[in-house]
DNA sequence: CGCTAACCTAGAACAAGTTTCAGACTTGAT
DNA sequence: ATCAAGTCTGAAACTTGTTCTAGGTTAGCG
């Protein structure tokens, strides 16, 4: 079987919370049942073909008929492989996270203060997302669209990005301020993104907001100051 | 002719900035072509029926052929009304918040500081949210999935947030810091509103990350001191 | 009153996401 | 090699948002 039940009922309301975890997490996961190459390769396939479909149109040019055609799948495989086209498309975020995620370890953020690293960091997120507006435009819409069925891939986007703020911080140990702040910011990062797409705000602004939000990170800096180390403008290096 | 051409090409990309406006707006606006009494109660009607659905099973349940024939009128004059599902629903939240703001004017929030009076706001809205989650669903979904043909009205729907919490700063001049900081708080609204809505994040967490985001404006409150008025309350640690 | 333009209605038609099904193909274990 | 279980395929069906059409209704105006 490829898929586990799939669809629980989460009704009860929920109490749970992002957990943490900057490291990978890879083939380990014992929900995901290990698939062959053959899956693996149609897997591959159908992520392509979507971002592929995405890059040009956005959220709208992604047809699951299409996507099943271009990467030579039946119909209902690609749907066996994802559930829905918001899965899909949260998968293929997940997908460029990943990769840009390592693209940013290659090569972190050089500011001195932990929100000049963070601010930096998702400018330069950003920057891709203007190379490529129209796939940012079909996976963060699917990102926010997305509802209950499809939160654990959302919660494995949310928790990348996570590890990604966290990595420019320069913290791997946050106290619950910080991860509220690292929050509020991943709120401020979606939703501006958002905006920007749907051309309700201007890149200036964008980049302004993300400035303002990143001021709250000093602010989580200073207080608890932890120890003796750490006093000054919060570490650097990494 | 009830509206207007529809469907403005804004490809060109922005350099648009929601307008400022505390006040009200409301049929002066010359795009809005004066309906006839008939038409208005039909407007209602829809809007009701919208809402109603809304609130049992969410965005999925406000099916457009249930809507018309729940307002009584054909499917292709719903369209005429609201050229789309998305459309819909904002007018819908619209509507919802004008009704909010009403509400909080009559009883405006009590805190010392501008950001415990706007968080407090917020913590209001939450829980009128958490009433009629299935609406609230409903309403913030199409929100941050409205493409550029919704901008307009989702525009409104943004002046009237910063309205109420420009309101709820006590401002009626901010400064381009401050209205940056009302933007990032409207992002945290909209995407922490969305998490807790899919489940992802619990009411507590929503409340911190709001309160967490609301110590912006004390920065922005500090800076600038505008005058000889107004220095004293804003920071204290929390 | 009677005309005309704009509006409304019922219903068919179309588009794209999703489901279903019968039959062919793979895979893993015996 | 063979069998059973699990996968994949192609095609049709179903659902719901959206558009279109033909004819009846309304509102303002001469």
């Amino acid at each position: 079987m490829l898929w586990p039940p799939r669809g629980s009922p989460t009704q009860p309301d929920m109490e749970r919370g992002t957990g943490h975890m900057t490291a990978e997490a890879k083939e380990s996961d014992p929900a995901t049942p290990a698939l062959t190459e053959r899956q693996e390769a149609r897997r591959r396939r159908i992520l392509h073909a979507s971002a592929q479909l995405a890059s040009r149109g956005g959220f709208d040019a992604v047809q699951m008929r299409e996507v099943a055609e271009s990467s030579q799948v039946a119909l209902g495989t690609l749907y066996r492989y994802f559930p829905s086209k918001v899965h899909l498309l949260v998968a293929t975020m997940q997908d460029q996270l990943q990769h840009m995620h390592g693209t940013i370890r290659k090569r972190p953020p050089a500011g001195d203060t932990a929100a000049d690293r963070v601010a930096e960091t998702l400018m330069r997120a950003f920057r891709a997302m203007q190379r490529e507006p129209h796939l940012a435009d079909a996976m963060v819409r699917a990102l926010t669209f997305a509802d209950r069925s499809v939160s654990p891939e959302v919660d494995t986007v949310s928790r990348l990005t996570t590890a990604i703020i966290l990595d420019a911080m320069g913290l791997d140990d946050p106290t619950p301020q910080q991860l509220s702040a690292v929050r509020v910011i991943e709120h401020t990062w979606h939703s501006a993104l958002i905006t920007w797409l749907s051309g309700r705000a201007s890149i200036a602004q964008v980049k302004i907001d993300i400035e303002t939000v990143c001021k709250l990170i000093d602010l989580t800096m200073d207080e608890e100051p932890a120890g003796p180390v750490k006093a000054g403008k919060a570490r650097r290096g990494l």
